[in-house]
DNA sequence: TTAACTCCGTAACGATCACTACAGCGACTA
DNA sequence: TAGTCGCTGTAGTGATCGTTACGGAGTTAA
């Protein structure tokens, strides 16, 4: 395997980031082939070589995203709770912000319902339940021993998630969001939450 | 007008249901003609007859929807804090599930970013400012006297609009989110963090 | 040197896209 | 009764869609 080889390699990735790119701005039927062509500089035939057709392009390109995306928990030892849990929402910023257009075509498949479902939205949808196992679990364990149960620690991973999509879509909508300072501020929600629990609970 | 003008208002309303109801599943581009005609069973040329293309008929759609929602904020006369507070969420659930098709219209919109943007993409941005607004005076009148600023307020207010997008976008991933449930889950949430917030001032 | 393999370029395919020209229908007005 | 208006039906337009056939250039193995 020589230069010929690379070559090919080179043009597989420039497909898939202009793929991944177009898609982030115009969903999935808006992303045509020709569109792919002209922003890579090569013909369809090229495309329809590396890939069997546009289903599979399109999955290819979101599993292209999604392993980019920095998904390792972040370390915790013997850092005091609060703080954990301002780290904790600090990296789920960092992880949308990181690639945004991997959330932002996975948001987009994941509002739509057609008929047939695409493979993309079957792989970011899968993401975002191992994503959600994953914080449950880790709530699970950062949680103060006197209100840490498996149930309240699948919620605050499902409200978790949902103040990342919040989040990301008010980002969308051009309203001027300050990413950071709102992770900031619902963190400091949820600590203030829990210190509740917790005084109820003794 | 008779019985001849009354059918083209229904033709009108029919043509704008189905567009609406196709574009909240397959997108702006996933829309077409096509589809809408066959689903109302009226030819394209009756379509174009009542919209000028199809920009103007999902952008017609949007506002059709937007007309629907109950938009008005819940009364407040007597009632403790915390209870307004989640009357509060429980209505934002009830804005975006009484009429799910413009949420999810509105939010594939949102995210997209073409080169020229929709008409009706604008219309439901604005709905949003709008309501951002609205909930940014509603916080400003309920939170209690010691922690009232405006600009908390309004922070009050982007959050809560994210809690919104983000339940909604976790429903319509089917991972079974009961929306009520983490409207309650979330309400409490606030009012704990503002309780702090008001210990604090003392 | 030859054969095979990888990848790109050209040029098409039928289907579907948004959109339109135009004739015809029933209901209303004069 | 004749004419007008609101709306629908038929039959197209050119453009673009996803996809393919095929030839050739460049590289690698025999």
């Amino acid at each position: 395997m020589g230069r010929a080889s690379q070559q090919g390699r080179e043009s597989r990735l420039r497909i898939l980031d202009a793929t991944l790119h177009l898609a982030s701005e115009r969903g999935y039927d808006g992303t045509t082939i020709g569109l792919v062509s002209e922003e890579t500089g090569l013909p369809a035939s090229s495309i329809y070589w590396h890939f069997e057709n546009k289903e599979a392009l399109l999955a290819a390109a979101m599993e292209h995203g999604i392993s980019q995306l920095p998904l390792e928990p972040p370390e915790q030892r013997g850092t005091p709770y609060d703080e954990l849990v301002h780290v904790r929402f600090a990296r789920a910023v960092e992880m949308v912000t990181s690639r945004p257009e991997v959330w932002q075509f996975g948001l987009m498949l994941t509002l739509e319902r057609r008929p047939k479902e695409p493979a993309a939205r079957k792989a970011f949808v899968t993401l975002r339940r191992r994503l959600t196992d994953t914080l449950a679990e880790w709530w699970q364990a950062t949680l103060p021993e006197e209100v840490a149960d498996p149930e309240l620690a699948r919620k605050l991973a499902v409200f978790h998630l949902a103040a990342i999509d919040g989040f990301f879509v008010g980002h969308s909508a051009d309203q001027g969001w300050d990413l950071e300072r709102l992770g900031r501020l619902i963190a400091a929600g949820v600590v203030a939450q829990v210190e509740k629990w917790r005084e109820g609970s003794r």
